[in-house]
RNA sequence: GGAGAGGUGACUGAGUGGUCGAAAGUGCACGAUUGGAAAUCGUGUGGGGGGUUAAAAGCUCUCCCGAGGGUUCGAAUCCCUCCCUCUCCGCCA
């Protein structure tokens, strides 16, 4: 979240970020709360000097064994109004704490107003002189998708993965992670689940509540993403700068309810409540945080590049922006039974939107204070989604599939998917 | 699931109703000492929110001893609820 003072003294600037959003806010509230908020934390925090400093007087009077009788007489007056100012200002405390949970993350001044900006295309959109089928088509051709048995076994929304479908998924894991750990990223393996704390930290909640599975008689959420609870290793901690920056990567499978996207045609394992995701994540100085935003994308676009897949990155525009991002690129990988880019991994930087939620710090060499950090992830890559591109980018006119050289090692030495 | 123990500052750890935001030690930072270092000595060393300020620094008030309530003139200390950690038993991959 923002700081409230930042947010009261640059509600102007504020505006325009909302406005490239495309979202409302209703700031006015906000500014009357504070502001009442602050009249009632001054007067609270003068009579409760007025109640301490008598308290003093009290207790010297007993030391020296005097009747302090007069003195605690109208304490008792004291106490009650200060309990009722006191509830007062919680009141207002939460209204404005709601609010700035609810309320979006600032915009850099470089992301775009209306639509996504191309910034640059690697790779070459493949030909076909064939028509072209898509994952699904292939994968079940294959054997080696099964929507069927998934909605029987769970239900619409899932898929299971057979046989070198399987392996596949697997693989590209496995690849993945063993290219982000010889760029310095440090592998973990967090829990599936993340309780409420760590899921308000990273912006999940209380906003995108819908968006979660929560389990019933525990308090905790299946993770959306990695992010949460990678993020959320160094919740409430002040680190040290000769630490920064900090670099995770982390497997993790995703758990999304899509509860918005009932009504969109749902196609294959392009949208599902459960796929796997390798995350990038991030913990930097403010002043690196860019330079590093660059690295992380580069880093997850090399994943499609020894993958041998056509993509394009655009700068994301305010609208397509996360509620928690600064600013952010998307990869795109080329979708031939589309002939469309599909996004297949999200790089932000949340500056210290996130840091501030979860109070992660580091303490600065030079000045010995404590400043947030900047948190940055990116997906590097979702899985599914590049088994979806591999099935569609790879096929050949009999249905099968070709598997890029760069997973042959992760995968037996397996070079082509073919019909079993 | 049952029984017990415990949660205090970056860390270890004292503190059971009044001047305790909290002893002591460790660590860290700066200074002295040294040719340099170690050792030693000295000084300093948490966070949130207000006020003062154009702003910062500084000064000042207030809150924070797992979280939230309560008792009291006054709570780290007493009471209640919840969460977490550890040990033993049970169950179990």
């Amino acid at each position: 979240m923002l700081s409230v003072k930042w947010l009261r003294e640059n509600v102007e600037v504020m505006k325009e970020s909302l406005a490239k959003r495309k979202t409302e806010a209703d700031l006015d509230s906000f500014l009357r709360w504070d502001g009442e908020r602050r009249r009632c934390t001054r007067e609270v925090d003068e009579l409760k000097y007025l109640q301490n400093k008598k308290s003093k007087q009290i207790s010297q009077f007993k030391k020296e064994s005097k009747d302090a009788v007069d003195l605690i007489n109208g304490m008792q007056h004291l106490a009650a109004k200060i309990k009722k100012l006191e509830k007062r200002k919680k009141e207002l405390d939460n209204k404005v704490t709601d609010f700035l949970l609810n309320f979006p993350n600032r915009l850099h001044p470089d992301v775009p107003w209306g639509e996504n900006v191309e910034v640059r295309r690697w790779g070459k959109i493949p030909d076909f002189n064939f028509p072209v089928k898509d994952h699904q088509e292939i994968g079940e051709h294959l054997g080696i998708l099964d929507f069927k048995a998934a909605a029987k076994i769970t239900g619409s929304g899932f898929v299971l993965c057979k046989g070198l479908g399987a392996r596949l998924e697997r693989a590209l894991i496995n690849f993945m992670l063993d290219m982000h750990i010889k760029k310095g990223y440090e592998e973990v393996l967090p829990p599936f689940m993340t309780n409420t704390s760590s899921t308000m930290g990273t912006a999940q909640l209380p906003k995108f509540k819908d968006e979660l599975y929560k389990l019933d008689k525990d308090d905790y959420y299946l993770v959306p993403t990695a992010e949460v609870p990678v993020t959320n290793i160094h919740r409430e901690e002040i680190l040290k700068e000769d630490k920064l920056p900090v670099y995770y990567t982390a497997y993790t499978p995703c758990f999304r309810r899509e509860a918005g996207a009932y009504g969109k045609k749902i196609q294959g394992m392009i949208r599902v409540h459960q796929f796997n995701k390798v995350e990038l994540v991030k913990f930097t100085t403010p002043e690196t945080s860019y330079d590093e935003l660059e690295k992380l994308l580069q880093d997850a676009e090399e994943v499609l590049q020894k993958l041998g897949l056509a993509y394009r990155v655009v700068k994301l525009c305010g609208e397509e922006l996360g509620f928690a991002a600064s600013f952010g690129y998307d990869i795109e990988v080329w979708l031939p039974s589309q002939k469309k880019w599909l996004e297949i991994s999200t790089c932000s930087n949340f500056e210290s939107y996130q840091s501030r939620r979860a109070s992660i710090k580091y303490r600065e060499k030079l000045t010995g204070k404590t400043r947030y950090v900047h948190t940055l992830n990116g997906s590097g890559l979702a899985v599914g989604r590049c088994v979806v591109a591999i099935l569609e980018n790879f096929q050949d006119e009999k249905g099968n599939v070709r598997i890029p050289e760069a997973l042959a090692p992760h995968l037996g030495g397996v070079e082509i998917i073919e019909r079993g």
